[in-house]
DNA sequence: ATTATCTATAGATCTATAGATAATGC
DNA sequence: ATTATCTATAGATCTATAGATAATGC
């Protein structure tokens, strides 16, 4: 049977939550959220959001969870691309023009990106992948992977979260992603060329 | 006449709450953490908390000024450098000292460089500054300066952010460093030698 | 007498739950 | 009958302040 009149209101309920929790949180962190403000925002009875997630930590959680959910698309759209350099460019690209799309979406990776585990995880942990595999076939020449891949990684996030991704800046995925392939060794000219071939739909 | 005794006891006791805020904060961020656990850290009465500061936020502002005050540190360190290379050189490789040296330190570094005004004030208007001299003066060859600085200030960030600010790894700092300056246009040679130049004292 | 500290507490805020109400599915 | 929603609230937590106590300086 096809999902019930039940089913998809208890759904959507959950969407409205996670949708309003989504934007408070990228405006104000986990700690300075009530889940009063999610229910209120999301039009829904305060009791109700113990229906659908435990904690004020399970919803965040579960919002975290769009980062996992576009590191896998991202590896769909990469997955037909055999310059290590290409697929490191497509990466940020996307990453930065989603950024840019959807601030709330770049505030909250900001929020996220920096922790002890950026790189072994989501989006760093590809990213580690796909330098890695560069660096073993000699793609990238450089003398320091590991601090290449944290700077990289860093330099991402500044592009969002300094102030770079506001509206009418569309130059600015390109721009940046021009920048850390020449920290992968490729030369300025190289990068420039490598940024402007089409972009891989996600 | 020299300080009083109760001067310095009022003094003291502000320290004693500037110091346990500072490890607080560092550890969970300012609305993680209690006004009454900053006084018990402290071991000082809830009340006195407000002899010396208004609210958790003016406090937290407080323990922020370690970074404008670490920032003047490291203007006057390289006010007698000439190369803009060493001048960034210096600047990014005593951040990561420091950051290593003192976690906490590092933590709150992490937490507070990535807002919208990271490149507009303190450590990030600095290195803006350094950056644009080197520009000007045509030591860095590069083509995005703009995009450029951001990734140096998210690279320094991701260095004390992603776990390598860990206890035994003091090479850290010199090998983030080169990685960056070969963002600015140096080779990875120039670099490497650069950041075995001795370092001014801060 | 003055100043800084302390203890105690009022009032606001927030979480988690209990129990009532409304909608659904059989 | 079952399931999801809602409202109401107990209890915990937190901030800010009032007023008492202790230390200082004259």
């Amino acid at each position: 049977m096809a999902e019930s009149r039940g089913a998809r209101r208890k759904r959507e309920t959950r969407e409205r939550l996670l949708s309003a929790a989504y934007q408070l949180f990228a405006d104000r962190g986990l700690d300075a959220v009530a889940i009063n403000e999610i229910t209120e925002a999301a039009d829904v009875g305060f009791g109700s959001f113990y229906n659908h997630f435990e904690s004020k930590e399970d919803i965040y959680r579960a919002v975290c969870d769009t980062f996992e959910q576009f590191a896998d698309a991202l590896d769909r759209a990469i997955a037909g691309l055999t310059d290590p350099a290409e697929v490191v460019a497509v990466s940020i690209r996307h990453t930065l023009m989603r950024a840019l799309r959807e601030p709330a979406w770049g505030r909250l990776l900001v929020r996220e990106g920096l922790g002890p585990q950026a790189l072994t995880r989501g989006l760093g942990m590809r990213l580690a992948r796909d330098v890695g595999k560069g660096v073993a076939s000699g793609r990238f020449k450089i003398p320091d992977p590991e601090m290449t891949i944290a700077a990289i990684g860093g330099g991402v996030l500044a592009a969002v979260g300094s102030g770079f991704a506001g509206p009418s800046n569309d130059t600015m995925p390109a721009r940046m992603t021009e920048v850390l392939l020449h920290s992968l060794g490729l030369t300025f000219t190289q990068a420039s060329t490598l940024v402007k071939k089409p972009l891989p739909a996600i």
